[in-house]
DNA sequence: GTCTATACGAAGATAGAC
DNA sequence: GTCTATCTTCGTATAGAC
């Protein structure tokens, strides 16, 4: 099908975009990091992109894919409670800089009607991470350390939900300390 | 300080533009909703629309409180636990076609360098609504209907943060029970 | 105070040549 | 696979009429 990727040549390049797109994102913000842009920190035309992403918002998913990937290489997770995981994952996302930003205009972006591409990909992001912590939630019921009273999967969505907002809150008002809040969990979720 | 708005065409024109542009936002969707479009919904030239709005952004956060303010004409809140309150806005929200799309552009848009409008009206808007469901969850502990184990404020918060949160994950997967899943909140809020 | 006309610069995207 | 050239649209700014 002739899709990029799949030649040597090709996947360099591609990963090069992504480099390069990084590091204008973390140098100039998510509003500097047009097409036009990147493609001048590389040396080529902004149209010679298009030929590996078919869109700006690709080419941002793919940078946050290649953000949040690289991160799960350097902190692996360990076997850890539910709140636990979410927990770090929160304090680690806000410690990199733009992420959150970029992290939340796509899921907004996905949001709306024609985004089709980033509709379908933080769809399958929330199902599979709810479905991880789920797994979590359901064994730590069974060994009584969570409470059961509240079914599985909705903890899990309530907690990946909480995370994702209270970053923004800490965002905008970094007083509302963060980790110790989602940490609260921990009580919330103790068996009656 | 000649702000638009003193004057009687320049108020009745000010609240035009909002209606026209809550029009033209729930017709063509978020990114179908330009100066100039709304503008030609109006019969003036775009340009009009930045004496009365130094953005669009501060037009659109206007559209946004406009939308939000009509809403809680229609429903006013009556006397109600913390959680109630939460849920109830929160299935009030996603009922109305692209308010939770506009909602989270504009919080992601306020998230970046520059947006110096957005940013202050939302963190004040986080504040706000932090304080008073801190003080219908403070009533509730008191009155020994809520745990008093954790903290009102963090209360406050993650409530927030798990409906703005779950609004978005219902938005992309609707599969997942908005109402039901927030209202487990009481169970969680149950004293001990 | 209200508004039109106009211009600028930047953006994403596309077409077609090489 | 990559380019140049171009299209279209956008937000914003300014000058000036009424």
């Amino acid at each position: 099908m002739g899709r990029p990727g799949a030649y040597p040549k090709g996947v360099a390049r591609r990963r090069e975009i992504l480099d390069r797109a990084i590091e204008v994102f973390q140098e100039r913000g998510l509003q500097g990091t047009s097409l036009r842009r990147i493609a001048e920190a590389i040396g080529v035309s902004h149209a010679a992109l298009l030929h590996y992403f078919a869109s700006r918002e690709q080419l941002l998913v793919a940078v946050y894919e290649h953000a949040e990937t690289q991160r799960g290489v350097r902190h692996p997770v360990p076997p850890e409670t539910a709140v636990g995981v979410m927990t770090r994952a929160a304090v680690d996302n806000v410690e990199v800089p733009g992420l959150v930003e970029l992290y939340s205009i796509l899921v907004a972006g996905a949001l709306e009607a024609g985004s089709d591409y980033g509709k379908r990909f933080f769809t399958a992001r929330f199902e599979r991470i709810r479905r991880e912590l789920t797994e979590r939630i359901l064994a730590e019921q069974r060994a009584g350390t969570v409470r059961d009273d509240v079914p599985a999967e909705q903890l899990a969505a309530l907690l990946v939900a909480a995370s994702d907002g209270l970053q923004i809150q800490w965002l905008l008002e970094p007083s509302i300390e963060l980790e110790r809040t989602l940490a609260s969990w921990t009580v919330l979720l103790r068996p009656q």
